[in-house]
DNA sequence: AACTCGTTATGAAACGATTCATTGCAGTGT
DNA sequence: ACACTGCAATGAATCGTTTCATAACGAGTT
């Protein structure tokens, strides 16, 4: 025998199986003598719970599903955090999968979790994924969307409001007294960037004599920052902007690199920069970043109790929609 | 009713329960014309397979654990990748637990694992577990550890040698002509950082005058490097080392940053620098560092076929260690 | 016509925990 | 002595899938 069911236990400890559910699930229904001799009957035979027999029972499982766009990324790992330690706290777990901004692997996560019965999802969206949502809907298991303000309000969802992270970056700039004012991002299809520069251009637009250029980059990576940044420690002093606000923090902190290298240009004396996210690192670059800080572990688990919420009500749960504000953090790299 | 049953297709298709679980499970055994009347029930139904009440019946379930030390370290979320890819070619799923390295969160998650009658379980170790895996193992339910070499050899692990790569990064920079080591590290109760320090000693101990210095950190991060850095730099010139070997590459992205503060030392005509891990954020360095690589998802891979091997094999199966060997990349860091 | 295969399809049993209507029993009150 | 109350414990039924021994049926052999 590999493990030991209630029964066994209800067999050694003398007792009905239906007791031991009841030590396992109502102890203050059962006596304290009995309770004893069916412990210690747990104990001897190494009994453990069997999650599938529960859950079949049950009709659902104790679990959330979350897909995320990519785990490596600090981001979705401290999201991830976030909502496991509020899910852990309502005796929840928290299956992760990493859809690696794949539609396939997307659609095979979003499959395993309705055969696993999950008592709701957490997405952060691929594709256009709003049809086979609300099949899941109508299947009884309700989605709240992350990390991604929708149109469609049909659906629950929990962000971060961009273009306000935006203008709060580029105002910080224009407040230290720069005027020209270089966005460094792309590509410009990710919502993300296209808001926060939106944002900025706002900001800027409100302060006459502000200018804003725009550097497209091909990806939100370390090495696209510090080529935009030694193009522009390349061009004639006259021509350099006075202030730089990147679209992320890998952006900023390549860009930094490739603005001082060889002793190139002062950060923040000659070029102010600012990045985006606030992730660990930018803290710890070679001229501490200042950043406009999303609040991850909070968007999880928001979304997290959203998600229990609604599942817990019957039908007729009116969706909603959760906008964080960003937070701006100053450090060296726009103050002096 | 919110979802229907096997049942529920039977009825509507005109066959018998065993037949539509043939469909499902053992298409060759059902005609083809029963197989489509079957299928279009399940279409019209929207049936979905009840996961709970297949894991009841088979006993076991599709899935491994997985617990890792810091779901957020670049390492882990690689080896996890590894190990879930070959898991999904197996179609087994992974259950990622974080446990922070944290023994109670470790401990909580076999207890899940265990409660959902896991294949397997795949485990980067905090504490003392072995007495846990033992009684693991005689409910049925083998281990894999990952990234530590045991002396317990009853258990099987995958990992890679420490030794033999701290002594690949020294002979590298020994090659160079550098005679002047400084290993920067700590703490040395971290297996990992005492192993690759102890094969540096070694290759520098067979190179007469060539003179090992340890620079011990308070941790692994990146502001730890920096600090250990800076001290280096203000140094007079003829007392710095001529070359650095950092214990991980957060280590000597910082140690870089101190070093080249302020147009300081230079990277690597005045002290080479080599790192460990070879993460992401070593190529895109302001100086690309050399690194000694670790296959992270090799390691996941092959401790998940280990495991799978092992829990198909009935009792007796020998345990396996297998070590990989280390790889040396060489950039711009010991270059020149 | 009786028989043996071979192919399909059947449906009851089993997995293990939980639930709930029911029983047993001791104590109270009349 | 009887009825009543309340607490403990019981055990059969249930969840949905898979399995397997059995049945049904048609085709081919003698």
């Amino acid at each position: 025998m590999v493990s030991a069911s209630v029964k066994d236990v209800a067999a050694l400890a003398g007792v009905s199986v239906g007791t031991v559910s009841n030590v396992l699930n109502r102890p203050q229904k059962v006596s304290a003598e009995v309770t004893l001799r069916v412990q210690s009957a747990i104990d001897k035979l190494g009994f453990v719970r069997n999650d599938a027999a529960r859950q079949l029972r049950a009709g659902m499982s104790h679990s959330i599903g979350l897909v995320v766009l990519d785990a490596a990324n600090p981001f979705f790992s401290d999201l991830a955090r976030g909502a496991e330690d509020r899910a852990a706290a309502e005796n929840f777990t928290v299956l992760v999968g990493n859809s690696n901004e794949d539609e396939g692997r997307e659609s095979a996560y979003l499959d395993l979790f309705e055969q696993q019965r999950v008592r709701g999802v957490l997405l952060s969206p691929v594709g256009n994924v709003i049809p086979r949502l609300e099949q899941l809907r109508r299947r009884g298991i309700p989605t709240v969307l992350v990390d991604r303000q929708t149109e469609n309000t049909s659906f629950s969802s929990v962000a971060v409001d961009d273009l306000a992270g935006g203008e709060m970056a580029a105002a910080h700039l224009l407040s230290l007294g720069r005027r020209r004012i270089a966005f460094i991002g792309g590509p410009a299809s990710i919502r993300q960037v296209a808001d926060r520069l939106a944002g900025a251009r706002k900001a800027i637009d409100a302060v006459a004599g502000a200018t804003l250029e725009v550097i497209a980059t091909e990806s939100l990576t370390v090495l696209s920052g510090r080529a935009a940044g030694e193009s522009i420690r390349s061009r004639p002093e006259a021509e350099r902007p006075d202030a730089i606000f990147a679209a992320n923090d890998l952006l900023a902190v390549g860009a930094l690199q490739g603005l001082m290298l060889m002793g190139g240009v002062k950060v923040p004396q000659e070029i102010a920069l600012i990045g985006y996210d606030d992730i660990e690192f930018a803290a710890a670059a070679v001229v501490p970043l200042s950043s406009i800080r999303q609040p991850s572990a909070l968007i999880g688990s928001t979304a997290l109790e959203l998600l229990l919420r609604e599942a817990a009500s019957e039908d007729g749960f009116a969706p909603t929609q959760v906008v964080f504000p960003p937070e701006l953090i100053v450090r060296a790299s726009t103050q002096g």
